[in-house]
DNA sequence: ATTCCGATGTCCGAAAACGGCGAGTAAAAG
DNA sequence: CTTTTACTCGCCGTTTTCGGACATCGGAAT
């Protein structure tokens, strides 16, 4: 059985999906590959990893909070949970490239194979796929929308550590964009 | 969960599926479309209707039952239950040709696909897929071996009720057969 | 008597398309 | 002559599409 329950962050509207064990999916509402919504789902606020979950979130878009403690579910291919996992490996404030997620997942030479793993990640935020970049600096795509990635990377900045250099802004021009 | 167990049969040793609440399959050994056996899956002997199963297979070989009264529950597509339905309603004894059985399941004309249907029946023997032959009386082919269902019609024939004409060896010359 | 053809639902394998990329090259801007 | 920008091409897991093969049968053509 998965439990699910809304919730309001300051970047709009989320949906949460989780197991009795561990929270399984993370999701602005609508973005791409927003899940359809199984009727057999049941709306349950004080599941265990949702109440956690609920929290955290409070904190992290408060600035009080740089790491997640929840446990983790998603559902993948054993390929996307190399790629996944090598992403919540990344942290707070800090960004990498598509290539050198390929790199660190241990599929090195795989940067296209592994921006389209990272764009079905299924749990935003937590795992941080939006710290993934271009080689050239465009923040290139975000499933729940670009401005989206931007102000979470914002807020990161914001509230980081002062040591990282990596962080947003600390780049000598603005920064361009693509497509969706 | 589901639960499994044996069974030796005069015809071979054969594998039972079941739901706590219906039998879901029941298959000769290695036979074509064999299940994957789920490490999930848990032996059973004691699970009410394989309980009744192995009952009334055993009454079915002996030649004392002429109908099964498990409940079923066969995993399918909606055409293929309405295949399998049609293939329940043949009488013990009895049989029907491929394009009888279209007719009988509401697709006249659809004897091909009636085949493809039967082939993946997943309750051999008390599903009797073995009742269906080809218009010509060839026997065409069973998923558990053309031995089998031979073995199947002369067991029924024997102890089929004296009025049924249709039975196997009612023909005026010898049954052919073709492929596996 | 044989051969050929069309109609039919599902499964399965093969092949192609599609991405939240990136490095290398060629043309344009300063 | 440096620095951008635009474009091409290879990269690779996943998803989608497509084409046969089947536990057939009746009718028409050979």
């Amino acid at each position: 059985m998965r439990y699910f329950a809304p919730y309001q962050s300051p970047l709009g509207d989320m949906l949460l999906v989780a197991t009795t064990e561990a929270l399984a999916g993370l999701y602005f509402i609508g973005q791409k590959y927003f899940p359809r919504l199984d009727p057999a789902w049941q709306k349950a606020a004080d599941a265990e990893p949702i109440r956690k979950t609920l929290d955290e979130l409070d904190d992290y878009f408060a600035g009080r909070r740089t790491r997640f403690d929840v446990p983790l579910a998603p559902h993948g291919t054993p390929y996307q949970h190399a790629i996944w996992k090598a992403i919540a490996s990344v942290e707070y404030g800090e960004t990498i490239t598509y290539g050198e997620l390929a790199r660190r997942s241990g599929f090195p030479g795989n940067a296209r194979a592994a921006g389209a793993a990272t764009g079905q990640n299924p749990i935003g935020i937590i795992v941080p796929c939006h710290r993934i970049i271009g080689s050239n600096g465009n923040l290139t795509g975000y499933a729940g929308g670009l401005d989206k990635k931007r102000a979470l990377l914002a807020l990161e900045a914001e509230h980081a550590s002062p040591g990282l250099f990596q962080r947003i802004g600390a780049r000598d021009r603005p920064i361009a964009e693509s497509q969706t």
